[in-house]
RNA sequence: GGGGAGAUACCCAAGCGGCCAAAGGGGGCAGACUGUAAAUCUGUUGGCUUCGCCUUCGAAGGUUCGAAUCCUUCUCUCCCCA
């Protein structure tokens, strides 16, 4: 390992924008023996592969591996396969659902195709915990629920509230952590990094790493990244994400349409803009020098460049500057063909996908959200001579009537 | 094992024989205002061949002219006792 930093050094640069490290010290620790011992240290990161989809939400952890990376130390990418086949079987939380083994073969890859935007592919190690878990025999299990207490596991602030309003707990539910735990012991790692909301899973790790007679990771925790919405955190099934995947003219918007208080926010967690140059930003608006909107750009531009390429960015700002700025009709639009002459202004909007039900339909046009060639229609019952026509749904859905 | 409470639309939560497609809030969507902001205001929020009809109130049966509301059984959750 060639590394030219002196542990203090890294220590400070890994420290950075974390939400807490349990605790810095150690690290440092860890940091001066890897150094001392010619060794990388071994990074630990469990993905949940019955979301394969990475939205900027993860990317918040993921830069921070990358941070590690570029220090020499070597990332350990964990699929949580087998904890993905069990899911949850109560059925009470949606964001578990049990997967099958090509399920899981599939998101694992999807997963792997995200990360590596960020990641160096080739200095990461990609691992499955069925490799261990789907070796353990019933008394290894037994054996590793008998080195916590219920006592404890009510310290999770999940678990007391429920326990207190009375909303069922699965034992289940008390297996993951350990399992998570043991999974650090499986790998021996050194660093264990998450989300905030990962924090108690990962300290039972350094426990149960104790109770194997392994030494306790350190555990580092990096905030949450708040959703489009601002308040709930960025999940899928909120619908306030930014998938890393999406088109980059959606990526621009979408980041554009946050607000200001939380574009502050995106830029601390997204960017490697430092704190001071972030808070000057912030000043510079609050005088009124910078136009809140202008930095909002920049930063809708970076994002969208880090997954799309410059050119990518720079499409993605024309194309916001003519629909939303200058409201005209997009270049690229989506086109549906007809061959009748006349279609019901309802058929349309259910074939392209802007509504569900005739109901919501008519909801809309009656609300005044639907425009053909910037009319806006009023009759439900419209038939429509497909000539062409741009049909807008709503803000931002368009799309183009051609006749076959 | 015994006793008690409860299950209502995306979520929380009223309703307790007809006036209930079901109050109120949150969230969502649309409109106005804007910087596609935020905040605010307004409308809307089961489905359909939409001035009417159809399917919803944990599940299945039953009583009734008529049930989310009453009865029976079942499933699930919570609390107390053992």
């Amino acid at each position: 390992m060639k590394n030219k930093r002196s542990p203090k050094e890294q220590l400070d640069i890994l420290v950075e924008k974390t939400e807490s490290v349990y605790s810095s010290s150690e690290l440092l620790k860890k940091l001066e023996c890897s150094e001392r011992e010619m060794r990388p240290l071994k990074i630990k990161y469990g993905a949940d592969p019955s979301a394969p989809d990475i939205h900027l939400g993860h990317t918040v952890v993921i830069q921070k591996l990358k941070t590690f990376q570029d220090l020499g130390h070597e990332i350990i990418f964990l699929i949580g396969d087998f904890t993905a086949m069990i899911g949850d079987p109560t059925g009470r939380s949606k964001t578990r659902p049990s997967l099958t083994k090509e399920q899981v073969a599939e998101n694992a890859k999807t997963y792997q195709e995200q990360i590596f935007k960020i990641l160096d592919k080739d200095k990461t190690k990609v691992v499955y915990n069925s490799d261990w878990l789907g070796k353990m025999t019933f008394t290894d299990v037994i054996s590793l629920t008998s080195r916590y207490t219920v006592a404890r596991m009510l310290e999770r602030d999940d678990f007391s509230k429920r326990y207190k309003s009375n909303i069922p707990i699965t034992v289940l539910e008390f297996l993951y952590p350990l399992i998570q735990g043991y999974d650090s012991v499986a790998i021996n790692a050194d660093v264990e990094l998450g989300g905030t909301d990962q924090t108690f899973n990962m300290l039972v790790g350094r426990d149960i790493q104790r109770e194997y007679g392994g030494s306790p990771q350190v555990v580092m925790t990096m905030p949450i990244l708040e959703g489009t919405d601002g308040v709930q955190k960025m999940s899928k099934s909120l619908g306030n994400y930014v998938g890393i995947t999406e088109k980059a003219e959606d990526m621009y918007g979408k980041v554009m349409s946050i607000s200001d208080e939380l574009m502050f926010r995106y830029y601390l967690l997204l960017s490697d803009k430092r704190k001071e140059d972030i808070d000057s930003m912030k000043n510079a608006v609050d005088s009124n020098i910078t136009h809140p909107m202008d930095i909002k750009k920049d930063l809708a531009f970076y994002i969208t460049k880090r997954f799309h390429g410059t050119s990518g960015a720079i499409s993605g700002a024309n194309h916001f500057k003519k629909v939303f700025s200058k409201r005209e009709d997009p270049e690229d639009i989506r086109k549906i063909e007809y061959t009748e002459k006349e279609v019901w202004i309802i058929k349309i909007l259910k074939d392209a996908g802007f509504v569900s039900s005739t109901s919501e339909a008519r909801r809309l046009i009656s609300q005044g959200g639907v425009k053909l060639d910037n009319e806006k229609i009023t009759d439900v019952d419209a038939k429509i001579s497909i000539n062409d026509q741009i049909l807008r749904c709503g803000k931002r859905n368009f799309i183009c009537l051609k006749k076959v």
